[in-house]
DNA sequence: TTGTATGCGTTATCAG
DNA sequence: CTGATAACGCATACAA
């Protein structure tokens, strides 16, 4: 077991100095090609590499990004940290990567973790909990700090900072005048509680599609699931209580789980009932049938929230130009499968 | 925007030196409580925190995990990365995830990336190519220059280190005890090329268990399929020509594809053929009818890679005991579902 | 009880 | 062309 050998041991070995090590390593005019060359063969043979740590500590910098998203076994979030992933990795960047599990105080101590000279900047969807509680204030903080952060699909207007969404609105409006152009009347709309801003966003192109095309709007055709567990028997009530022939789903999994319960009672899809989703994932394309799905196309957005950040990290080293923050927003558009008429 | 508050900085405020600093704030014994006090509460009202990365390059410790693994869509690398997240953060260390893409290449330049100093361990399961190739220098470099590593599922006998995995072939002989337990005659195993560590033990473990039965062994029921790219017409044609009446996949998406392909075909899941997969995912659960699964406990991996990890590199830090590697096997079992009878 | 000096591994500046 | 020195931020052995 050899440690690993350092510019200082180099130096001893070679009897010069640490900087004629340093600079001949980095291939200095400063130094003669002699020295160059025996220094550099000798780092070779012992497979010299500079410490990280001590250059981050120098520099200032890091070449990290803070990745945190509130769950990783979902197929969006998991996408988006590829796209992440694929870009950081091309500019030289490494990802540390947290999950804060829908919870605030996870996401705060994440942040507070890293953000003690571990990260050069964030990249974070907010977490359920943080977007019930409207808690800002960690985000806030590391924005004073001058540490650069960009927001994605989950967002708040409360934080002036870089964002990365779908226009989650007009995607729900266009789900909705998919089913309208079908002939669908009674069309459902199965969501979380409020308080994610992406469902308030869908609630809203859902309600005004149907406004636009002269659909009643009936409160009872919206259905709030909680976000967590997903609770079969208010699905089946849902059903059994209500005439619906097209639901819209803010997510693969409510859309394919009610699908699912839907078939069990022998409802034929799509000829009796239509099913869309958001986020084109892994069910939607296995499902029996295919899932309709709206798609977001996290692999892109995960790549454009890593080119905001650090576009903005390596724009900090330059004059300090006034701050100016920017909000992107991915095209997505509609899937179809089996789960809708063409 | 405010600079992080230094160590420094406080004892210049304060007109105290450094190190007067450093032990108050640790609450030494050696500095009064009076000065203490101060200190403490303009640290408290700067929000000072120690950088990281000085402490790391003071302690030649970085709390930093590296994890390598080849896909994170796959759902269960992405379990088992959450049980390696959710053991270290307890720990209190960081997981610096990088992803391989099945890549040696990409494998080789993270490690060497994050081995400068940037982790103390890595966690990693090996990418296809790798696997294919049968090359592991890079492995041995890390292990020689004293950072420990630990293999998880895809791993290989050729390197000496910790590993954590199931008993994939006592799964896949359970596997396929089950469909003869259920009176099944005629038992394909659809797997991937052989260079798959894993792949290559649940197909010992299913000859093993067709031996043992006494079924006769048909190698053309067994379909091996490219890894990358799933190939419909091969798994069309392989049902049109050959009669089975129970499939064991090595994993869930195999199994899933199949199911489908066959109850397009017409022909009826679980009564005409039985489904088993690998991988007890999402798409297991909600599929139509669900898939019978060898769940492979990814999170207990996780959090046991993620144990053994912390454990070496603690222990490095104490004697310089003799190197003992442990393999730990995890338990497998069988999630009963709607695609094998009971 | 407090402060000085040294080191962690680099790089940059400046002197020789 | 080469080397000494300081600095990045912190911790600690040793003086005072």
């Amino acid at each position: 077991m050899k440690r690993k050998i350092t510019l200082k041991q180099i130096a001893r070995e070679l009897e010069v100095s640490i900087s004629t090590v340093s600079k001949a390593l980095k291939d200095s005019a400063e130094i003669s090609e002699d020295t160059k060359q025996k220094i550099k063969a000798f780092a070779k043979l012992y497979h010299y590499r500079p410490n990280n740590l001590a250059i981050s500590l120098k520099n200032r910098r890091t070449k990290n990004i803070g990745v945190i998203i509130p769950d990783i076994v979902h197929y969006f979030f998991t996408t988006v940290f590829r796209g992440i992933e694929h870009y950081s990795q091309e500019h030289g960047y490494n990802i540390i990567a947290c999950v804060s599990d829908e919870s605030l105080e996870k996401e705060i101590i994440n942040m507070e973790m890293l953000a003690n000279g571990s990260v050069d900047g964030f990249i974070l969807a907010l977490s359920a909990e943080t977007q019930k509680k409207n808690e800002f204030d960690h985000l806030r903080e590391i924005l004073d700090q001058g540490i650069p952060l960009v927001l994605f699909d989950r967002v708040t207007d409360e934080i002036e900072c870089d964002k990365v969404m779908i226009n989650d609105q007009e995607a729900a409006f266009l789900g909705v005048k998919k089913f309208i152009d079908n002939g669908r009347k009674k069309i459902a709309l199965i969501t979380t509680e409020d308080y994610f801003s992406v469902s308030r966003d869908r609630e809203a192109g859902y309600r005004q599609a149907l406004l636009q095309f002269g659909l009643p709007l009936d409160e009872d055709l919206i259905l709030k699931l909680p976000f967590m567990a997903l609770d079969e028997s208010a699905i089946n009530m849902f059903f059994s209580t209500q005439e619906v022939d097209a639901v819209l789903c803010v997510n693969e999994i409510f859309a394919i789980h009610c699908m699912n319960l839907v078939q069990q009672k022998g409802i034929k899809v799509p000829e009796e009932i239509s099913f869309i989703g958001f986020t084109d994932g892994i069910l939607s394309k296995y499902a029996n049938p295919g899932l309709t799905s709206i798609a977001q196309h996290g692999f892109r957005m995960g790549e454009i929230a890593a080119k905001m950040l650090i576009g903005k990290i390596e724009d900090d080293l330059g004059e300090e130009e006034e701050e100016t923050y920017h909000t992107e927003i991915i095209r997505s558009n509609i899937i179809e499968r089996g789960s809708t008429i063409n």
